[in-house]
DNA sequence: CGCTGTGAAGTTTTTCACAGCT
DNA sequence: AGCTGTGAAAAACTTCACAGCG
């Protein structure tokens, strides 16, 4: 079962590393912003505080991609973007199918940033018949029974997944099926996805969790962890108990 | 220079490193399952694979909050879920506004996973004044003048900013200023903000640039990538034009 | 001179592999 | 016997610092 994972030891790509290519789509960013302004040449230096980045991180990066800077004078904003654009494989057009036209979808369908980049929304699909034929950003809402035929008729390579958790291992398999090589998900489950194809997920609430966890710690440093917290800390450190906490802990004990 | 950096070291939060604090979210995901389910203990394989990580990982992880497990046997589902979320705060009430009410606020207003998580939305801000008074998600929408009054009788320390790019900094100075010290950030835009305060973002784009990348290597595996992404990787160079595909390059070449 | 491009050093994260508890 | 907890090794990523080109 849970085999098949066998995932790519990451730095697959081409000699790009992960980290980079994560990066790059904040350059480009940056850059179409520079380039809407005219601004003909950037250093490295100004490009990195427009992405929020340092510029030897910056640089480096770039370098994985080749030469483009000229020394003494920094990047061509122009060129830039489109070394990037292609490196990102945006210069060719990439229609995506929207499972799940909620809130959440009917926004991923309104959202600019999409269109923009090369993406092109084929089609949303949701399971609910009453939403059916409803036009949302100027598409219909076609129904989960095409789902197959809409992804094979239009070469639909890329999914993204904005239903409930419940329906989206169902609507993955389905859209695997159908030929679709790369996942958004949405939904706040683990996909599992045959080799091959990618998944990357998007949760609302983990970022939130990974903030109030920072939160927290600021809290804790002005009047003492204990306190803010409600809870000791492992008090003693790790010394003391290791077990935890003894007061209000939910009354489950490990054994 | 951007002065005020000097940003936490990474691994400043009390020993735990970020890497972690990032899957802590995860891991307590896959536990509250088993926690519905009834099941009483996991061992670091099954919960890995409920969590889409490898074990080794996990248990690393965990031996950053302490040892809550029991050799031979596993951890305690509930316990676990007890200590993580201590861990990352979830055991108090945070209060969050939401600014911008559109499709994607709107969402994030509807969005379950926030009041199941401590995560209470206290109060949804627009600067339309057509919104204000609308019911979203039960809650009536504020206007942006109320914003400060808001944030500082509620105590919100977390604030979405979910308006279009072009407000996010002013909206986001607002916010700071009047008490807010973390913020989730779904506009496109890098956030400046002072000393303390933590930002984190959400680019729907960028994840969808990130597998067109992907995608684009798994097509150009098929047939040779010098064909698929249209040049020779930097082969010659930059040679002046190696250019584009055949010859699509934006006319603007560095210097 | 100014700024890129990059080896080398430093840091963080992941993985291995096994000692040690239950 | 089984599974956790963790040093130690490996890999990935970041930062430094400077040579070298324009």
């Amino acid at each position: 079962m849970a085999t098949g994972r066998t995932h790519r030891p990451a730095t697959r790509s081409r000699g790009i590393p992960e980290a980079t290519v994560a990066r790059l789509p904040l350059y480009l960013r940056a850059l179409t912003a520079l380039s809407e302004r005219s601004v003909p040449t950037v250093s490295s230096e100004e490009l990195a505080t427009a992405a929020g980045v340092n510029s030897a991180k910056l640089r480096k990066d770039f370098s994985y991609l080749g030469s483009y800077g000229t020394r003494g004078v920094g990047y061509d904003v122009e060129y830039l973007v489109y070394q990037i654009s292609r490196e990102l494989g945006l210069t060719q057009d990439w229609p995506v199918v929207i499972v799940g036209i909620g809130n959440l979808g009917a926004a991923l369908a309104n959202y600019g940033g999409f269109a923009s980049r090369g993406f092109r929304v084929a089609a949303l699909i949701d399971a609910d018949p009453a939403q059916t034929g409803k036009l949302v950003a100027g598409l219909p809402v076609r129904h989960t029974d095409e789902l197959e035929e809409i992804v094979e008729r239009n070469q639909v390579s890329i999914g993204v997944i904005a239903t409930p958790a419940g329906a989206a291992q169902e609507v993955c398999d389905r859209l695997v099926a159908a030929g679709v090589t790369s996942i958004l998900n949405f939904a706040p489950t683990v996909l599992s996805v045959p080799d091959g194809v990618d998944v990357r997920k998007v949760d609302l609430s983990i970022e939130l969790q990974i903030l109030a966890f920072h939160e927290q710690r600021k809290a804790g440093e002005d009047l003492g962890e204990a306190v803010a917290r409600g809870t000791l800390p492992k008090a003693a450190e790790e010394a003391a108990d290791r077990p935890g906490p003894d007061g209000d802990v939910p009354a489950v004990m490990p054994a």
